[in-house]
DNA sequence: GACACATTCTAATAATCGTTAGAATATTGT
DNA sequence: ACAATATTCTAACGATTATTAGAATGTGTC
């Protein structure tokens, strides 16, 4: 029967995308991608892998149409194809968040406390630091914050933090993030800030949290 | 260096639930199963698929924990373990649908319009139910009606309705609607409908895209 | 307790995937 | 034109996956 055939066309198309997500160097990649753009070099540097194991992983989520490339004179740069690119990220560790219990394990080991926002949490952040009661950092290297960013939050890569730290008050809360929950540059950068005295607290949301919480980020 | 061993346990496990949804039978799986509870021997009746082979894929899904069973007499039901779980199909399907060309193209073959809904149009669709301005119809098994479905809808399956026609208004438009986009129920109860003299159309909505656009679900 | 039934487990096959090394391509600067 | 650089392509390996058949498990029924 040709229904049978059509229909099994279409979950073929789904499970690309499925395929395409099945691989932790994959996902890894996406979450990169989800802070912006970048070239093969950066994104091998970044996860960690070879630049050819870099290429080949990039060709499949190219192939899945989760990503695009663009030639900039040498270099080749990727993003993702789209904002439901950088939310369905967002989605699948989620579940895997709720349901691997694996998964909650290993992160309460990795990082002491949960701090998970949920929507009031965001909002309140999002008041205090319009009014200057709290300074939001953004730990990232700074392409990435200048990609987007939380709204009010000030650029503070980690690797500078130190040299840096007069810029910051010190009678002030700080309130640190980076990637999302999976990213350990937020929880190195207020441990950094507590041992120098500073108020400091980290949140797991990242930008492609923030957006996928229906929340916009700022440019510029 | 133990942080990197650390991370990469991170994404392994979020690629789990990757690996669970990159099958076309999982898929269908899980898309019928976003319909309510079912039996392996049902399950694999309405995936077309052989018992052994659905057991296998059950598996599989199992272990990412994205269902979870139950032993009831001698059968054994199977469930989505979660509200997220059914989101998560739709978020795939419908990344899949922006992005794959190929599934666009088959979908229109395959359904001459596409009935797609907005936010608008799903709550003008529920005012009008509401006040009996359309005829709301649940063409999928009773089964599936009873765990949940659209609010003000009415259920007349597939293979019922020739025999029920009189128990539909002729003077009113009548939406039908069943799984979801892939479903081809809906298409074929409006064939038959018009073939009778009514005014009928299908929108690609199923219980789960409803969900997943934040609406709730009629139970009983 | 023997039987029928639904489901899973085991084992085996072919097909696919991740990874790496070496060759190939495209662009820039000389 | 030539070398340097960034990236991809090709080929190859072992590791995984989908699928099927046959044996095994657990549950209700006679």
């Amino acid at each position: 029967m040709t229904k049978r055939h059509t229909k099994d066309l279409l979950y073929e198309q789904v499970a690309r995308i499925g395929k395409a997500t099945s691989s932790p160097k994959r996902l890894e990649l996406l979450e990169i991608l989800a802070q912006g753009e970048k070239t093969v070099e950066r994104l091998a540097m970044e996860a960690n892998i070879a630049v050819k194991l870099t290429s080949a992983h990039l060709k499949v989520l190219k192939a899945a149409r989760l990503v695009e490339s663009q030639r900039d004179g040498r270099f080749i740069t990727y993003r993702l194809s789209g904002a439901d690119v950088s939310a369905l990220w967002v989605m699948l560790r989620t579940v895997a968040e709720e349901h691997l219990v694996e998964l909650k394990m290993a992160m309460d080991q990795l990082f002491a406390a949960p701090e998970k926002l949920d929507q009031e949490t965001r909002q309140s952040l999002l008041y205090k630091a319009k009014r200057g009661e709290v300074v939001v950092l953004d730990v990232r290297p700074s392409e990435e914050y200048d990609a987007g960013h939380l709204p009010f939050a000030r650029s503070m890569p980690l690797g500078e933090i130190r040299q840096r730290l007069q810029e910051l008050p010190a009678d002030k809360e700080i309130v640190a993030y980076c990637r999302g929950p999976f990213c350990m540059m937020s929880a190195e950068a207020v441990a950094l800030l507590k041992q120098h005295g500073y108020r400091a607290q980290k949140i797991a949301d990242g930008t492609p949290e923030w957006l996928a919480a229906g929340l916009p980020l700022a440019e510029s």
